[in-house]
DNA sequence: ATGACTTGCAACACTTATGTTGCGAGTAAT
DNA sequence: ATTACTCGCAACATAAGTGTTGCAAGTCAT
């Protein structure tokens, strides 16, 4: 059922040690039923899992990251990331896991996207030539994380916090005119 | 014992929901010495969460965020906070922690010590005038984070790491020729 | 109405972590 | 040597979550 799928999701977004109980209780559902769609645990939190990495690999899919100038392709996965992130916020920290197959060539595939997007806008001007890929890419998936955490917490436009995850990453905050540390 | 906590720290480093036989197993002694000194899990978890505020407060006092140079100060206070982390990357994980009310007053003073700086740095024209300083410290933060899980991954001087967040921070990666985003 | 299907409920077995206790061995100080 | 202390070990009790099963009640299509 997608409503204990969804109630899994908010259950296990405010607390990952949540009880089937619970899951259950949040889905109106008894706790049996539970686990006559589910068997295990396990089995519930991989059906989540894998959810949320077709939702995240269709997010980057559809921005068209390598045929859409970098500025632009960079703004708009941003966006899709953070609509599906905000959404499914614990099925989305597992996306990164080796036990679920999917997930992890999900993981490893849009890893590659970002890092030829990166490339690209690097070579287009966009970042600096110095720029360091991959500490860039890591600073990247964190401003994302912080944006989808703040969606998460006070609600938000994917658009807004796109527009400030880019624009972070970017510009940072320090002054044009003020000195460079090293 | 101070054998325990360190070894409690490394465990739950490497999985937050170890066991205490585990944790008992990683400092060389029984389970049942552990009980002792620790009459249960929660006071363990709550001893290593006080020891790693106490840490960090030291950490920031002695980068003298008030007293220094804007800049400077931003790159002390971020060095000495990745050495805590790096060191104390689980309890430090509970820094935030309101059940326990040292570590929430310190994560509370920290903050405060944080924003002031950044308000100072602001003034001198180290940020931008338009900066959003609380966006700003959510920022830093998360970079603080990233750099310290670098840290505990693959090693590395916190002064190096350090100097990758201020100029994260600061600049950003984005040409300086580059169009704005927004 | 009949049959197929799903659900809630109660009860059960099983596992794992937690916390406690008693005892005997080892160590150190006096 | 006596005392005091700490530790390892084994055993036990408890609690909580997990997963299973049987049965009764309900729904729905035909």
């Amino acid at each position: 059922m997608r409503t204990i799928l969804e109630a899994a999701e908010r259950v296990f977004a405010a607390n990952p040690a949540a009880t089937m109980e619970q899951v259950a209780q949040a889905a109106g559902v008894a706790r049996t039923t539970v686990h006559r769609r589910f068997a295990t645990r396990e089995a519930l939190v991989e059906e989540l899992t894998g959810w949320a990495a077709r939702q995240f690999a269709e997010a980057v899919a559809s921005a068209h990251v390598d045929s859409t100038p970098p500025l632009v392709a960079l703004y708009q996965v941003t966006a899709n990331v953070l609509r599906v992130k905000t959404n499914w916020w614990f099925a989305m920290s597992r996306t990164g896991d080796r036990a679920h197959p999917e997930a992890a060539r999900v993981h490893e595939e849009v890893r590659d996207d970002c890092e030829r997007l990166l490339r690209r806008a690097r070579e287009a001007g966009v970042l600096r030539p110095d720029a360091d890929l991959g500490w860039t890419r890591r600073v990247y998936y964190a401003l994302i994380h912080e944006a989808a955490a703040e969606g998460v917490a006070e609600g938000g436009e994917a658009e807004a916090l796109a527009t400030r995850v880019v624009d972070a990453l970017l510009r940072g905050f320090g002054s044009p005119t003020a000195p460079v540390i090293a």
